[in-house]
DNA sequence: TCTCTATCTCTACAATTGTAAATTTGGTGC
DNA sequence: GCACCAAATTTACAATTGTAGAGATAGAGA
């Protein structure tokens, strides 16, 4: 027995710490993994110890972000968020906080602060090409299963 | 005389806070401006007292987020970064931790997680054609003075 | 000059985040 | 069974962030 509903459960936008970041990516390229593999990819950049990022995980796993599974007094860690959720929760923090919510000059930001290629530029183009005739053929504000 | 060339100073990333994105978020709105001023302003949405915008605020100014100038016990308050460079350090930062600093996969991202309007997605369009033209006359990695 | 009020200053404190040492435990080879 | 090593657990502590109360002060009016 719940007492709520998971219909209803919006739940509440996900959010990384720069640390937290760096270890989800790791989990997310190694996963199912454990602490020391995490903590010896992590390494190479942080110079973090064992310790540090064994804390880091388990605050991982209490805020729902990494689910860990114990044998014996092994734990194996798994992501709990997807990729796309986590990259979907930054930019709507940052849509919210820095663009008041609106999009457009938030990609316009994004394509008057960084030099794009000529390709990257294209490839953009037909995204937004894309887009529109998905938009064409879908009614507004419809949420087809895919 | 300074020990350091202005020229070789590329100022660190900006980074807000939730807090602080309020805060400027208002200052900008106001500037030049006072506490008393900015904490009515977030009373709004906030709850905030007086006590704590102005702790904010000061700290804001130690980070050199703002500035303040302060004649006899008044203090009135700029910002010391423009909207425009604040939006960038936060795009910068979620390029960097969520997408590896891959810049297409993070415009796709926006693109499909939100409903674009149609006429979102020409103006999106028309800048980013605007956009290549201004590449194709400019050798990249030049920095024209506009 | 006395008081009132708007403002400011100082200090504080809990939660979160970054970081890690020290200790304990469980398995393995001898 | 013992020694050793890898992994885990416990505990801690400083910095940052969010939040604010309590007391000091300066100008304005009586």
């Amino acid at each position: 027995m719940q007492a709520f509903s998971i219909k209803a459960m919006a739940q509440k936008p996900i959010e990384l710490t720069e640390a937290e970041w760096a270890v989800i990516n790791a989990v997310w390229a190694h996963e199912p993994c454990n602490a020391p593999e995490i903590q010896l990819e992590l390494e190479k950049k942080t110079a973090w110890t064992y310790s540090t990022v064994r804390t880091l995980m388990d605050r991982m796993v209490v805020k729902g972000l990494l689910t860990a599974e114990k044998v014996r007094n092994l734990t194996t860690y798994r992501s709990a968020v997807t990729r796309q959720q986590a990259q979907k929760g930054e930019l709507l923090y940052a849509l919210k906080h820095a663009f008041n919510g609106a999009l457009t000059p938030m990609v316009q930001c994004l394509l008057e602060g960084n030099d794009l290629s000529a390709t990257d530029l294209s490839e953009l183009e037909s995204l937004i090409k894309a887009k529109k005739a998905e938009a064409r053929k879908q009614p507004p504000s419809s949420r087809p299963k895919s």
